[in-house]
This record gives C-alpha cells, structure tokens and sequence, in this order.
DNA sequence: TCTGGGGTCCTAGGACCC
DNA sequence: TCTGGGGTCCTAGGACCC
C-alpha cells in the first residue's frame, strides 16, 4: 500500500474527492456455516479455532448472550449448554469458496478493489462526483448488499466515505444502528460530528489497547476529539501512523487503495498441539509438517526464502510446568523453496534449541526474506550420503527440484559441506521428483 | 591524539490488524 | 484438563563508514 509521507501528510493533497465503501460480511465464519444448513437462521452460533481452543466467530445471536471474541471454548460451555448454541469447528476450506464467491460479487460494482481479508473488501467507487448526491451513493451501496445476499447468502455490511478510516467506522455504524439496514454514509454528512463523538477512540481502525489507553489519558475519548487534536501532540504520541490517522478521521485521505496484493514479506506456519509433547522426536515431526506446508505456499506463490526461523514454547498459561521458549535464525547460503532442504535445516535448529523435560505446547516456522523463485542463484550441495538420507527424502514427493544443464539441484541431508559440490550423475529429464532425483544420485 | 557530523544498514521489539 | 494463526508497519539503538 502506499502511505503518504509524514512530509506529504503537512501540505495536504488538493483534490479530496476519494470514495471508499467498505463492504463487511456480518459474522462471516457463522454465515458461512448458515448457509449450508438454513435452519440456524435466528439460532446462536459460534465457530471454533483450530484445535477448537478459542471463540473464532459468533453469531448476532451468540454475541448477545455475551458470548466475546477470542474468549478460550471452556470458558463459555455453561452458556453454550445452557442456550444450546450451535457450535462448529472452523472449516477454512469452506471459508475460503465462499470468501472467493463474495469478492467475485463485488468485483462486478467496481473495477478498483482491493481485498482487504476473508471479508472486507475497500471498493473504490469512481464517478462518485456525479454519484454524490447521498440518495445516489446510498442506493448503489444497497443494491451491492442485496445482490451479494442474492448471490451467495452472505449478509454483508456497507459504510462509504472520503476515506478508508472513515469507511470503516461507516461500516461499523451500519452494523450497529437498526434504523442504517446495514448501510450508513458518511459523505458530505451534515451529521459528522454527532457521529463522531459516539465513536469510542477504541473503537477506531489503527486505535490498539496501548495507543487507546494512552490516549484516554490526554483526555481524548472519541472520534471527533481525535480528529481535532493537536498534529505534534499526536505526532509525538502515535508517530507518522497516529497523524496519518487523523488526517484520515479529518477526510483527508492518506491510505490509498490497494489493488493488487504486494508480494509476501514472509510466510508462518505454526500450531498448538492437541496435548503438551515432551519429545525432540515428536517435536521433529510437527515442524516438519510445518515447514512442508509452508514450502508448499512459498512454491505457489513462485518465492524463496532466504532466512529461516523456528520456534518452540510450552504453555504460557500453565501454572504449574516449568515455562520455556526458544527461536533460532538460520540464514540459508542461498535462497530455496525446496523442501527438502528447508526441513533439514530446521531440524538442525530444532535440535540446538530443544531442551529436555519441559512440556511443549506450540511450535512453528517461518520463511522470511523472500525473493522471487527464478532469481535463486544455484549453488549446488553435494550429494555424497544418499543412502543414509534415502529414507527421510522419499518421504517427500513434491518438491521443486529440477535438474538444469546437466546438474542435480537438491539439499543434502548430513554433509558437512553442503554447499561446495554438485552431483555427477544426470537426470535423463527435468523432474520435480524426489524419489527420482535421490534414485539418479545413488547410482 | 583529539574532535565532530552525517549517513547507511541491521535488528529487536512494540503495536496493530483480521 | 481445555486458551488460534497469519500478517504488516514503525521506531530506537547499535555498528560501521566517511
């Protein structure tokens, strides 16, 4: 995205005639499950995090019930039992398909969009100048909401304003006042201030606890008093990102749309266990999943990566184990989207943080340094143990070797020297085979 | 040997978002 | 007993160089 400079943000832009609606799914995991199963329409619902922990999406009905975000699934049973709240697991599949199917809906009202997640979506309305009149911009947000109702079942949620910041507290108004039906607009309101003034400071987009407390502080607890406080006092309190925030509550636009979704910076795949694991072999084994699944994502997306981070912790919340965490960095000699070798690589690193007799509770991985996949320069490993490392390589099948002008490219298991040779032997084709590739070296 | 300013690069950690 | 996962951006401070 492209944010406007401390420096641009003191001279203000000219034209000021930005749109932005933001179209919201209203409780989008609950949704999705409603529309597969129409009978939960009115019924409180809640949907799962992995491991079915915590409290991931509620139903209007569910959240009345007092049921928060986040809160851990134990916490709630008496309530969920006691108002027989339906409850589901988290089915990201699902998620996704109907996400697409919305985004796909949208994409039909606007030519600049940018999705913002799962499902919030800025749309940038064009012509708005002759689309100004409230009525116009107001109806054309109506029939958006209708038509992705129509289309995919999702109740969605619309604010329109100058700004992305603006939008968002439009959408959060449209959600929360009965009279809006789920559409509020903000431009050119003759009604800002009132509106403002209702909005908690917390309650603002870019607003944490941290900035909200302090904030509350200096004595500045909604919106409008935001948007009128001092530059250097907020300058000071917030940086470039707090001033931006106000320019942007004053309907100066500051955050622009983002069509296109900038290349990932990095790539996490991480996990709590179903129980506490006590082993450096188990250990092995979830990160293992972990970096293949987030090796597979670095390939899909064409990047390799050129550092690699592994993590461990126990249960932070346990009272009684012994508490312990660890990470360790290991830069790559040279950027890879093979599997193979990432995961040798971080068993290295597993096994020099991994301490015995603690109980672990979550591991993870993350790829960091990404590059595009063709600027990876090709330093090759020498292959000299192809019997030891047989086993554990044929365990993987999908990897992106390939065998270029008569050389082998692939990670070593155990060499002391990874880096300085190359394989003699040649591949009668280009694979992206494992099995093939180790089958070639070892004869 | 003393003095000083300005610049870049890197990293860790904080804060926020969905 | 049981507490999610995946991201982004910004800042301060240290190391180093001219």
């Amino acid at each position: 995205m492209r944010r406007t400079t401390p420096q641009e943000i003191t001279c203000p832009p000219e034209a000021l005639n930005g749109c932005f609606a933001l179209v919201d799914c209203n409780n989008f995991y609950a949704s999705c499950e409603r529309v597969f199963n129409p009978r939960l329409q009115g019924r409180p619902i809640v949907v799962l995090s992995n491991n079915d922990g915590c409290i991931v999406a509620r139903s209007n009905e569910a959240k009345a019930l007092g049921i928060g975000m986040g809160k851990p699934f134990f916490q709630c049973r008496d309530v969920i039992g006691k108002h027989r709240v339906h409850v589901f697991s988290s089915n990201y599949a699902l998620y996704g398909s109907m996400s697409e199917r919305v985004m796909a809906t949208l994409a039909q009202f606007t030519p600049e969009m940018e999705i913002y997640s799962f499902d919030e979506s800025f749309l940038y309305l064009s012509g708005c100048d002759h689309l100004s009149e409230y009525n116009d911009l107001t109806e054309y947000a109506r029939t958006i909401r209708t038509t992705v109702m129509r289309w995919t079942g999702i109740p969605v949620s619309i604010g329109v304003a100058r700004t992305k910041t603006l939008a968002k507290i439009a959408n959060r108004l449209a959600k929360k006042s009965a009279g809006a039906k789920g559409v509020f607009n903000l431009i050119d309101s003759p009604y800002i201030d009132q509106v403002l003034e209702q909005v908690r400071v917390f309650d603002i987009w870019g607003i944490g606890k941290q900035n909200g407390k302090k904030l509350r502080e200096k004595g500045v607890l909604n919106a409008k008093q935001l948007r009128d406080i001092d530059d250097n006092l907020i300058r000071k309190q917030m940086g470039v990102v707090g001033l931006r925030l106000v320019y942007e509550l004053r309907g100066i636009s500051c955050l622009s749309l983002e069509t296109r979704p900038p290349p990932r910076k990095g790539i996490i795949s991480s996990r709590s266990f179903g129980r506490k694991i006590e082993s450096l072999e188990e250990l092995k084994e979830a990160v293992t999943a972990y970096v293949t699944n987030a090796a597979a994502k670095l390939r899909e997306q064409n990047l390799a990566a050129r550092l690699l981070t592994v993590f461990l912790t126990t249960n932070p919340y346990s009272k009684s184990d012994g508490q312990y965490s660890n990470s360790i960095v290991v830069r790559l000699p040279a950027a890879t989207n093979n599997t193979a070798e990432l995961i040798h690589r971080a068993m290295r690193g597993v096994e020099r943080i991994y301490k015995k007799s603690f109980r672990y509770k979550k591991a993870g991985v993350m790829l960091d340094e990404l590059i595009p996949a063709d600027q990876i320069q090709g330093t090759l490993f020498d292959y000299s143990n192809v019997e030891r490392d047989k086993k554990l390589m044929e365990t993987f099948d999908e990897v992106n070797t390939t065998m270029g002008s008569g050389t082998l490219k692939y990670a070593t298991q155990g060499s002391t020297q990874p880096w300085s040779g190359r394989c003699k032997n040649r591949s009668p084709r280009y694979t992206t085979s494992w099995k093939e590739l180790v089958n070639v070296a070892a004869n």
